[in-house]
DNA sequence: ATCCAGTATTAGACATAATCTAATCACCGT
DNA sequence: ACGGTGATTAGATTATGTCTAATACTGGAT
């Protein structure tokens, strides 16, 4: 049998144990990005957001991404189009996998990024924190299309 | 003695090949961008052209920098900021170090890159095209400033 | 050299994403 | 209930990039 990879805990979960309040417009943007393979837009996790709370404004959801980002619970994506994007799978490691015509992603587990290394000459004194990886490609209806 | 990659032609050597109308204008955007480790934003670059070009419209500089990403001749990154970064070593294959605070981006050649796979379950039927891989972490200014 | 057709450039209007501001509101401990 | 801290809000503002319609330039044919 297959095994699987625990589930990791909700995002929501996550955040009722840290020392953050915890107030209706939060849960609604966590609830909003909670789910795995979700990459959305600020302005999409505003429209689900207030698809439950519909009072919540624009610039509410655009503090908690930032805070949230911030935190470190989900991570900000400067993306294809204009619109940065919120993966909220940051518990898990993992890449992404983006379409160069139509911006499509997918979250990957690629082989070998745990050989990548930056050679100490090119280090630049920087105190490395992470990489992300990026495979670039076309998607199955874009090579269709041309 | 160690062996040195052969200086890469510049940007503006390799346009000059190519069946593409060389005005004055798209030479000073080429201009502008030439040199290693440059990873001008939009605005930069045109500033960088306007003093060679006064007259020089910021439309034309979006529409150069557009074509020559459609060219292949420079990377269009989306980076840190909102604005996108444009690296005209499109040549050389590298990738980046970004700083997580400020936004200072080196290029690295880091090892291992060549053994990045993608488990042919996780492709999703994309043709892949290429890998972006960015390290992320302090630079010594923003260690230090906490 | 001149003309023509096609292409490049331009100023400024427009669109979009994100941030800022100042006012209001909600929660918590007392 | 009261006051203070911090969260939320609407709307204005900024930043970045795109579009449009008019004009200027380029390179080839003559």
């Amino acid at each position: 049998m297959e095994r699987r990879t625990p589930a990791p805990e909700s995002l929501l979960g996550r955040l009722r144990r840290r020392d953050w309040t915890l107030t209706a417009q939060r849960r609604a943007v966590a609830e909003a990005l909670d789910g795995a393979h979700v990459h959305l837009t600020a302005d999409a996790v505003h429209r689900r957001a207030a698809a439950r709370l519909p009072e919540i404004s624009r610039a509410t959801v655009y503090n908690v991404l930032r805070e949230l980002a911030a935190l470190g619970e989900v991570r900000e994506m400067g993306g294809e189009g204009r619109a940065k994007r919120y993966d909220p799978n940051a518990v898990e490691p993992h890449h992404h996998l983006r379409c160069e015509r139509c911006g499509a992603l997918r979250d990957v587990h690629p082989h070998g990024t745990n050989r990548l290394r930056l050679p100490p000459g090119e280090r630049y004194g920087f105190a490395l924190r992470g990489v992300d990886v990026v495979f670039r490609g076309l998607c199955p209806d874009c090579a269709r299309a041309g």
